[in-house]
Formats: C-alpha cells, structure tokens, sequence
DNA sequence: CCGAAACATGACCGGACGGTAATGGGCGAT
DNA sequence: ATCGCCCATTACCGTCCGGTCATGTTTCGG
C-alpha cells in the first residue's frame, strides 16, 4: 500500500512515516502543498494524509484541486482544529476522514487501512472516458457529446480496449490478441475494416477525430493535440 | 438516500434520525442488534449508523455478521467509548469510521455525506455472486464451480437480470422492460424459451437449481434452501 | 381424477453481425 | 516526382443468434 503524507511538521511527518513503513506501506512525505500536488499527480498513491494547516497552499486547496482534477484517492484530514465546524468544512471539502492532533498512531493506522479496505473493494474503473467521447462497460453504452452511439459487439470490443489504452499506439497484434482472440495473423484486413466501421460511428465529421493511425505500428485513441 | 439506525437510545435514536430525515434522507431505526440485522438484510441502506454498545447482540457482532454475509454497506460506529483501542477495535471488526458521543449532529452528517460519496464513487458490482454461480460484468464471463460457461449475448443480459435481483422474484413484464425492451407485451415466450437455454448451460445436472420458477408470478434466483 | 392453464423444450428459419476480398487513396522513401 | 506499401472503404455473403411456433409436461383447482 503506497501513502502520501502532506505535513509540514517533520516531528509528525516522521512519526507517521516511520509507523506506516514499519507496517509494511510504502510512504511518500511532501512539506508543503504544492509538492504534495506534484507527488500526488506523479504517482498513484492508496491513501493521501493532508494536514490541514500548510504553508503556501493550504490542505483544503490541495483537496480541492485533487477532487476537481477527478482523483479519486481516499483522503484523511489530519488537523490540530478540533472543533466541529472545522472538520464539518474539511470533510465538505472532499475528504473521507478527519483526524485530530495529536493522535494514537494506532487509530492513524486503523483508519488508513478502514479507508484502503473501502476503496479496495471498489471495482475497476467501468467507465472510460477519451474527449468528449464516453463509454459505460456495464451499461454497455457509448455517449459522445450528448447523444448515444450504438455499437456492435465487436466493435464495443475494439473501441473498450482503445480507450483503455488512451493515449498509447495499440498494435494490429495487441488488437488480434485482445480483441478478437486471435493468436496467429489471419492474413486479412478485418481490423482496418472494423477501424473503419468504428470511425463512422463515433469520428463523424462533427468534433475532432479521437481515432488515429500511426502508420507502421498501429492504432492510438487521443483527444486534444500533439 | 436511505440510512439504517441501530441505536437503543430512543433520545440519540430519534435526535439523529430527525435530523437526517429533515435534511432529506430516509431513515429506518432499530433498537437491537438482531432487529437491525433483519432490516439490513430485508432492505438495501446507503449507510448504517450502528451504536457500539447495544443489548443482547454487540455493534462489532452486527458489523461482523453482515461483513461475513458480504455486505459492503458503510458503516459508521456510534459509541460513548472514546479510547483509542476502542476506536481502533471498531475499525478493525469492519467498519468505516468511528465517531463518539456526544456528537454535534453536523459532524454525523457530514460523516455520513462522506461516507456515503465515497460508496456512490465506487462502481456498481462488476460481479455478482450466486451460490457457485459467478458472473463477471465486464469480462462478461460466467463460472460455475470452476468451469467458465459461454452464453450468448441475450442470454447473458438476461442472467445478469436475474442475479442482480438474486433472492427477488422477477416478473416476465420486468424482463420484458429490462432485457428485452420491450414495453408491451409480444404474446410470445420468448422468456420461457430463455429461460430453458439458460437453464440448460447453468443448471446443468450436477449442483443445484438456481434458476426457480414462481408459478404465476415470474421467475427467482436463489441458492440454498426455503 | 380430470381438465385447463402455465410452463418447458425442441425444431425451424429469417436477419443481422462480422469476416473476406477487391478496389481506391495517401503517405513516405529513394 | 514516382513508385510501392500501407491503410481506407465498399460490397458481398456465410454463419449463428435469437425469435416464433408447435408440442410435451407439470401444476393446481374443482
């Protein structure tokens, strides 16, 4: 389990850190907020513990700006303002728990792993989102702006493991493997047929196309530039 | 959002349950642990507020009870044991957060709230579970005691119908709405023709039925006995 | 115990899904 | 600039999904 610590006292910081390594978590340490955006965003971390008091960027900011960017990442407030007020705003803000200095680390600990556990047993992502484009795994639906795109089967297949891999070239390979089961080359088009199907239904003339051709390797889906 | 109280203080019972009501949610109160367990398992609770000391049956044992049953509700503990091996207890028998009293009702609110967007964060279950019968919604894979059974598309949809409503009678006119959608009736049987192909690649004749019929009413799904 | 209603199952068959192939177009290399 | 390769697109058609129908079986009321 990895966890983030943003604290800006080191006597707390290094008192937490050092429990939560001894129990067997990797532990990240920022001093101040913007750092700990910086980590936060760099890597995928567990569970983020945000002090509330921070110097330059306050704790609820960096909440803020975590949640606003769509993260989704169990946070606990650790704060010296007990009053009720204060942990009424911090768990508006967007936190999932709210801690008071000074604390046992044991309930520190307790409550981490009640979060993780929580956060654990929720499944993998089951909607994909590219753009402007969406995809519902469960629901089975494909939305692009507004309206609704029906999809057959395989092409549900083909364009569900495109955005999965959003931002990456999937090759004609990776595709035959993932997509249509195959483990030799058939010795035919029908993945340029199917990119072709899938391009008529969601790149229609309107909005920028999301499906694009590297020649020589394969496919990548991406929105916006470069 | 719907919330389920087990608390034997009728003053903390009713102060919580008005105030949550007043801010909109429905709230269903029990007295005892037994009692409580009943109305968690009859009805589906976004969160459950559970007293830790109660006559006859515990808190921890309700929150053991239902975790072993498989039960994900979020659960917030409610107890005049502040002692952080207290807490810590609380959290470790499966709970997800561990508030004492007194208690200023914003808190439990804004707890509760947390609680509970953390839960609609997480996706619907993926996989549905009954008996030896496991259904994966998004590898869209089925498992019966170890051995994967292939379905066809409709065929899937409409087990996937039925284990969601695993344990509740399933009307024809609801599969007629939700598997086929249809909204009307196409005075054919269809559904019973399903039926019968699903049955033949589930209920094989090793293990028991799943698949029940309610003569007159619909069809149910159920593992075990009654 | 008999009959009717409700449900189960097997056979049939139309249509759409999805693969193949052929042709046309565009990018890149020499 | 031109040739060749890689990709795009259209048309065609076989296969299997899934709905209908007809017949057999079970359950319940009278």
């Amino acid at each position: 389990m990895r966890i983030l610590i943003i604290e800006d006292d080191p006597n707390v910081a290094n008192f937490a850190a050092r429990g939560l390594r001894e129990s067997g978590h990797a532990v990240d340490v920022a001093a101040t907020g913007t750092e700990g955006l910086e980590l936060a965003y760099a890597a995928r971390h567990d569970v983020l513990v945000v002090d509330r008091m921070l110097p330059g960027m306050d704790g609820i900011a960096v909440i803020q700006a975590l949640r606003s960017s769509g993260s989704q990442v169990p946070i606990l407030i650790l704060s010296a303002l007990a009053d009720v007020d204060q942990r009424v705003a911090g768990l508006s803000a967007g936190s999932d728990d709210y801690l008071t200095k000074p604390f046992a680390f044991s309930e520190l600990l307790a409550r981490i792993e009640a979060l993780h556990r929580r956060q654990a047993g929720s499944e993998p992502a089951s909607s994909l989102v590219v753009g402007d484009l969406t995809l519902d795994r469960l629901k089975r639906e494909v939305h692009r702006g507004g309206d609704t795109i029906a999809l057959q089967p395989r092409e549900f297949r083909l364009l569900e493991y495109l955005m999965l891999h959003a931002g990456q070239v999937v090759t004609r390979t990776m595709l035959l493997e993932k997509v249509w089961d195959y483990h030799f080359d058939p010795q035919t088009n029908v993945i340029d047929v199917h990119i072709s199907r899938l391009r008529q239904k969601i790149d229609r003339e309107d909005g920028e196309a999301l499906i694009h051709t590297v020649r020589g390797a394969g496919y990548i889906m991406r929105a916006g530039e470069t």
